[in-house]
DNA sequence: GAGCACTGC
């Protein structure tokens, strides 16, 4: 295999000639090498979740379990073994870390056994998990296997969705519910047991859960109240980093069940790693059995379309069985995701080409060959000028070996990495946690909010200096806090705090009755909550384009999405709908979900719900309220020829309209405008863009505005 | 005149 393998780039050399690139032809040489060799295990493959969208599915599969068979599988997980001993060290410890490869079972099992025992008394045990689907998965899975209906002794807690009662003592939630929940009980009193899982992914709401079980646990002894049990469970992880910040405490490892994978190392750098990628398919498509299909790691929906096109190229003249392509990326329609999961007919070869929704969120079966560029699209902030930016970047090892156990999953498999060994080595163990790297307002309110002190507030990893004071002087600027040195709440802050949205649209909605216009406050920010409504495939980009004309507002893009988000909700066939007019229904219908979950809060506020019609002046000067901070104007001011086109930020950032935007075709182009956000590609672009007279400023926060002149 | 990875409340 390993010679082949090398050759083959020169046997197949005229074929890849078709390859779109600039680049010369390159062979790529690899050298194989045995995972046991580096000393080093196939890594956690999540058998416990099922990332296929459709729950139904999943629900289905369980219920059509015999009990004894679930009983039977029970019993050949590794963590059953050694239960006995793992209850005991539950037992005697506060504070425990289980390291549990991929297949202990450790995240269905462990709480069923603490509860077997009886450990959580009177309170329940909570366990989070990074994603909704697999919270509901799991649970439902546990709750079949106790031979129980699911909301009563096991339940689950999600965003929408709330399955449990006063009898559940087994709670599969998310990381972000569970802190949602710990605004209104900071000590979270419920819980007599927290397991917190998939603690290596480091989320933002985990790396914060961190903190606020390790202050609970404190002042709950102190207070003499009924002591918290904190299990930290993970795949692979920091442990030394872990096991000080939660001083010391014990460490227990659970033997996981993988197949071997074999990895293979690219011999050479490799300059291009799509042309690499593409290579490499066809050399190993050339000798690899038919049945064996391959799962390529790339970075967007651009690439995946590039590659998958010249792939179906190449193949009409390699040698080979047929080929189907299939494409997974999370914004692709979920009917077209679901060909993922379907087999290819008999002696043919299916290639899926994935971004990192295949690394963890989503598990693909019967894989045997993974090919990884080591490649991921990662967005960073910089709080200086609140711009975002999105790049790519080299995976971290961890994330290398987690690709490659996706070959291993129901068979031994191979890994080939489009990387040198030594560039694996000199690679970081693990991704830069989130926290580091993203805006901290909204966590920085809701630690507030739980009677926090932010500058006091244990984190595992401090973020840059930097951040934590642009959140915080934001959160000033909104009103929410009193002060950025040791923050309380004011009155509009605590209402702030009970949305779950940014602070700059709760905000928005807060301001909303003054300007009579919560009715399209509502809709706006549920939309602007959401992923682009907007579907514009590569190859009928014109009609989408067309589509979108009849939704386009002069006023610009926020009013733009307050027409689409109308038309949707009067349309009778939404789906139907929304593929005649390029709009993505998986998102608008997110947005309907959002809107129903802020209006309510509103209702609680006791705000009244009014509409404006057609006065949406009063729609934008509402959304400058708490967006007052994303203003640009154009540069040496308006009506200079050249300056077109070329703003420049509050912050004293240069930025350009985006193409997309609705504004783009007007002339001339308006002097100051509002924008949602500000994305770094190639150059400096606000995206989702309205046109607001320089005066609203003045009139919405003068004190701001004051500072923006004198800064300019 | 350019293209947004992935989660989550």
């Amino acid at each position: 295999m390993d010679s082949k393998y090398t050759s083959m780039g020169i046997e197949n050399g005229a074929k890849t000639n078709g390859v779109k690139r600039k680049n010369g032809v390159e062979h790529i040489k690899v050298k194989k090498i045995k995972l046991a060799n580096e000393g080093t295990v196939a890594h956690n493959i999540k058998v416990e979740t099922n990332g296929h969208n459709n729950n139904n599915v999943h629900e289905n599969k369980i219920v059509n379990e015999k009990p004894q068979d679930l009983q039977e599988a029970r019993r050949q997980l590794p963590v059953y073994m050694v239960r006995n001993r793992l209850l005991e060290e539950i037992k005697k410890h506060d504070t425990m870390i289980l390291i549990g490869e991929t297949g202990s079972g450790k995240t269905t099992q462990i709480p069923q056994l603490i509860h077997e025992q009886r450990l959580e008394g009177a309170g329940a045990i909570a366990v989070t998990q990074p994603r909704r689907v697999a919270a509901i998965t799991i649970a439902l899975r546990v709750a079949a296997e106790m031979n129980t209906e699911i909301g009563s002794i096991v339940g689950y807690s999600v965003r929408f969705e709330d399955v449990t009662s006063p009898r559940t003592k087994v709670k599969y939630m998310t990381d972000g519910m569970l802190l949602r929940e710990a605004i209104l009980d900071p000590l979270l009193k419920k819980y007599s047991i927290v397991v917190l899982d998939e603690a290596h992914e480091r989320t933002v709401s985990t790396d914060v859960l961190f903190g606020i079980v390790k202050l609970a646990q404190k002042e709950r002894n102190e207070k003499k109240l009924n002591p918290l049990k904190v299990i930290v469970m993970s795949a692979t992880m920091d442990v030394d980093s872990f096991k000080k910040y939660f001083n010391n405490c014990p460490v227990i490892y659970l033997e996981g069940r993988t197949y071997p994978v074999t990895i293979y190392h690219s011999k050479m750098k490799q300059e291009d790693y799509q042309y690499a990628a593409v290579c490499t398919i066809f050399q190993l498509h050339a000798t690899a059995p038919a049945n064996h299909d391959f799962l390529v790691f790339l970075t967007g929906q651009e690439e995946i379309e590039t590659v998958m096109y010249n792939i179906k190229q190449i193949a009409k003249e390699a040698t080979g069985p047929p080929i189907r392509v299939c494409p997974l990326y999370a914004g692709l329609p979920p009917a077209k995701q679901l060909q993922v999961w379907r087999d290819a007919p008999p002696g043919t070869r299916k290639i899926i080409l994935a971004t990192n929704i295949a690394e963890a969120s989503v598990t693909i079966p019967r894989i045997q060959c993974v090919i990884d560029t080591g490649v991921v699209k990662e967005r960073t902030w910089s709080g200086g000028t609140g711009a975002e930016r999105l790049s790519v970047r080299a995976t971290s090892q961890a994330a290398c070996w987690q690709r490659a156990g996706r070959a291993g999953r129901t068979q031994a498999g191979a890994a080939y990495r489009l990387y040198t060994a030594a560039d694996f080595r000199a690679r970081p163990m693990h991704q830069t946690p989130e926290i580091l790297r993203c805006p901290l307002a909204s966590t920085m309110l809701l630690l507030i909010a739980a009677g926090v002190e932010p500058s006091t507030f244990p984190l595992i990893d401090t973020p840059p200096p930097d951040s934590v004071k642009a959140s915080l002087s934001l959160l000033k600027e909104l009103g929410a806090i009193d002060s950025e040195v040791n923050p309380k709440l004011t009155v509009i802050g605590k209402k702030m705090s009970t949305f779950p949205i940014e602070p700059k649209y709760s905000k928005v909605l807060l301001c909303a009755p003054e300007y009579n216009c919560l009715d399209e406050a509502l809709s706006l920010i549920a939309v602007l909550s959401s992923e682009n409504v907007f579907h514009t495939p590569m190859h009928k980009r014109e009609e989408a384009i067309k589509m979108k004309q009849k939704f386009l507002s002069p006023l610009g893009d926020h009013i733009t999405l307050l027409n689409v988000f109308k038309a949707f909700s009067k349309a009778p066939l939404k789906k139907q709908w929304c593929k005649e007019n390029y709009l993505n229904h998986k998102n608008l219908t997110y947005a309907c979900e959002v809107r129903q979950q802020l209006l309510a809060i509103c209702l609680k506020l006791n705000m009244t719900v009014t509409s404006c019609g057609q006065a949406y002046d009063q729609v934008l000067k509402c959304l400058l309220c708490g967006l007052f901070t994303n203003c640009a104007w154009q540069r040496g001011g308006a009506g200079g020829a050249r300056a077109a086109g070329r703003y420049v930020t509050a912050a004293g950032a240069a930025a350009a309209l985006h193409p997309a935007s609705a504004l783009q075709a007007l002339r001339p182009p308006p002097p100051a405008l509002l924008y949602s956000e500000l994305l770094v590609t190639g150059r400096s672009y606000m995206l989702t863009v309205s046109a607001i007279q320089p005066q609203w400023l003045q009139q919405v926060a003068p004190e701001y505005a004051r500072r923006c002149r004198a800064n300019r």
